[in-house]
DNA sequence: ACGAAATTGCAAATCATTTTCAACAAGGAG
DNA sequence: CTCCTTGTTGAAAATGATTTGCAATTTCGT
C-alpha cells in the first residue's frame, strides 16, 4: 500500500539523516510493523518477522522499534499490561483507546473535542502540548452484559486500571 | 487530617471484609501513602516509611500498595518512566496529568469537559466506562523557553512519550 | 491464652527490555 | 571493485522493577 511506502521512505530518510545504515533486518522489521495490526508488542512483532526470516533476533526487533520511535513513526503505549505495545505514530491518525478490563478488548476512537480540550488546558497552564494519551477503561457491551448476569470471569486476566 | 482518617477507616474495613489482618507495617505504609505527595513510586514510599521504621521491607510496601489498589484507594500510573507511580484513588478527586518531557515536571489538572466527552464516546461505542487516564505530553513554560533559545538538554533525562 | 491462618523480610525468581561483545555487513573513499 | 571505517547483528549476560517461595513471626477469633 502507498501509505506504507511513504513511511518506509520516511524511515529510510531518517536513517540517512542520522548516519545509520539500512539493513535487511531493519527492512523486514519495519515492513512487518507497518503491515501489522495496531497495538503489537515487541514479542508479537518478533514472531511475525520470524515467520519469514528465522534468523532475525528479538533484540533487533527491540532496537528497530526504538529507531521507529525516534523517527517519529511509532509510539509506545502501556495499557494495563506489563509490556509495551506499539502503534504507528499518532501524528498521522490520532486515536485513543477504550480498553475492556474484563476481556481485554481494545477499541480505538477519535474525538475532535479532545483536541480543543487539550489546547484549552495547555493554554491555561502554560504548557506546550505535543502529544497526548487518553485511555478509557471499563466494560465492552458483551462483558457488561455478562457482569450483569453475575457470570464468573472468563477470557484473559483483566488488569487493574 | 480528616480526609486521611476516612481513608484509613476504609482500608481497615477492606481488610476485615477480605479476611485479612491489620498489622503495624501495613498501618505505617498506608499512613505514609496518604501523607505523601502524589505520584510516589514504591521505592519513594519505601524510603519514607523506612525513615520512621527501618525494619519494614520494600516487599511489604509493594504488597500493601497492591492491597490499596484492590481496596480502590490507590491507582497505579505509568508515565514515561519504567516504574509505576501511585496516586490516591481518582474516585475522590479526578485528575489528569501534564508531563513535561524535558524536565520531567508533572502538573495535575481537572477538566469537567472530559467527563462529558468520556460519556459520549462510551455511549457511541457501547462501552461502560469506569475509569480513564489522560496524559498530555509537551513542554512546561520554562522548558519551552529554553528550547526556543536552543539550549542543550539539562535536568533529568526526558522520556519518550 | 491457644492455634489456625495471615504476614513479614529476605533471597531467589520473573519478565520485559537493554547492554556487552565478538563476528559480520554496509557503503563511501580511492 | 576492493578496502576500511563504522554501524549492525545475535547470543548471552545484565538490568531494574516487581513478584514469589519459604521459614520465622504475628494477628485475632475462640
Amino acid at each position: 500500500m502507498a501509505d506504507s511506502d511513504a513511511r518506509l521512505q520516511r524511515f529510510a530518510e531518517f536513517l540517512t539523516r542520522s548516519g545509520l545504515k539500512s539493513t535487511r533486518q531493519r527492512d523486514r522489521v519495519v515492513r512487518a510493523f507497518f503491515a501489522a495490526a495496531r497495538h503489537v508488542s515487541a514479542e508479537e512483532l518478533y514472531h511475525r518477522v520470524r515467520a519469514e526470516d528465522p534468523s532475525i533476533g528479538l533484540v533487533t526487533v527491540y532496537r528497530t522499534l526504538k529507531l521507529l520511535r525516534e523517527a517519529g513513526l511509532a509510539t509506545g503505549r502501556q495499557f494495563g499490561d506489563t509490556y509495551t505495545r506499539f502503534d504507528p505514530s499518532p501524528a498521522d491518525r490520532p486515536h485513543d483507546h477504550l480498553i475492556c478490563t474484563r476481556c481485554g478488548k481494545i477499541q480505538e476512537f477519535q474525538n475532535a473535542g479532545l483536541l480543543h480540550l487539550r489546547e484549552k488546558v495547555a493554554r491555561t497552564l502554560g504548557f506546550t502540548v505535543t502529544e497526548h494519551k487518553l485511555e478509557l477503561y471499563g466494560f465492552c457491551r458483551d462483558c457488561a452484559r455478562l457482569n450483569r448476569h453475575g457470570a464468573s470471569r472468563n477470557g484473559r486476566a483483566p488488569r487493574a486500571a
